[in-house]
DNA sequence: ACAATTTTGTTACATATGTGACGATTGATT
DNA sequence: AATCAATCGTCACATATGTAACAAAATTGT
């Protein structure tokens, strides 16, 4: 906390430059993260997304998925189209609105999500021990103040 | 800092999960930034990376760029060629090293530099006045703990 | 001095992504 | 009821990106 964010003088500074400075650190997490999903099943970063979603809250709508990961609708086509080629997931019609379908994990995939996923917690686990438990906790904490900020809230 | 990040049951958890919790931020504010170096010359993402990096630290090679933006090195290729077609920079040759090309923004260059980097900080500062600038101070600092404890040092 | 290895930057290729248009359906307005 | 506008998910198309291969130059080891 040494120095000030905001510049009285107009010139333009990358090191506190919040745009650049967040996607650097976030990339540099994704990257180290990728290549349990990548490796462990091919699966893309997408794909695992979806997948987490539907673990996590259970069947969703491919516009709710969307929504809740911030993934563009045709990230979940294409995604929800590539796991239920590989029997992770099934469409069912809404009877209530007959434009949605409602997405279920299989068994199969049910497996693949507790597996990905326990890694997954076990790679955020490892990560937060490095960091510190409390700066761990900070991240989540801002990332959740910049979204509301940024999203006008 | 109500919650622990890290689990000691094995259940995923998506919402303190730090790749996804990351990368959503991170994102949020990339787009809500990006219009104004898209908008204002239609330029790209990489293009106005390497733009901000000559112009915040003069003259570089294009490894030079890669690893101090996080750039791959075919989109710094690419910014390269885009830019120089513009006649934001120049190349020249580094008499110590043969494979290398010294890269200069032109005045031209200087200019656009000048005014995205301007709009750019107007947009930072306006972003850490609205969360408070010790809250913006703090992503700073742990965008570079991040950085530190990923690439282990 | 030479051969083998590494580094730099570009390119071809395959893959991933965003944009815009679309048909089908729903909701709103009159 | 009939029309108009909005939403959902998919597709074709153009663009952006990563991978692998490459030529040229530098570095290393012998």
């Amino acid at each position: 906390m040494s120095e000030s964010v905001s510049n009285t003088n107009p010139e333009f500074d990358l090191e506190t430059f919040l745009p650049f400075r967040l996607h650097q650190a976030s990339e540099a997490v994704s990257q180290s993260f990728r290549s349990i999903y990548r490796n462990e099943y091919g699966v893309t970063r997408s794909e695992w997304r979806v997948l987490a979603h539907l673990g996590q809250y259970g069947p969703m709508t491919a516009t709710e998925i969307g929504n809740s990961a911030s993934l563009h609708k045709t990230k979940v086509s294409r995604a929800v189209f590539s796991l239920e080629k590989r029997r992770w997931l099934s469409r069912a019609p809404d009877q209530r609105d007959r434009r949605v379908q409602i997405l279920t994990l299989t068994k199969l995939g049910h497996r693949s999500y507790r597996r990905l996923g326990s890694q997954a917690q076990h790679y955020n686990d490892q990560l937060a021990q490095k960091l510190g438990e409390a700066k761990a906790a900070e991240i989540i904490e801002l990332a959740d103040i910049l979204q509301r900020v940024i999203e006008g809230r």
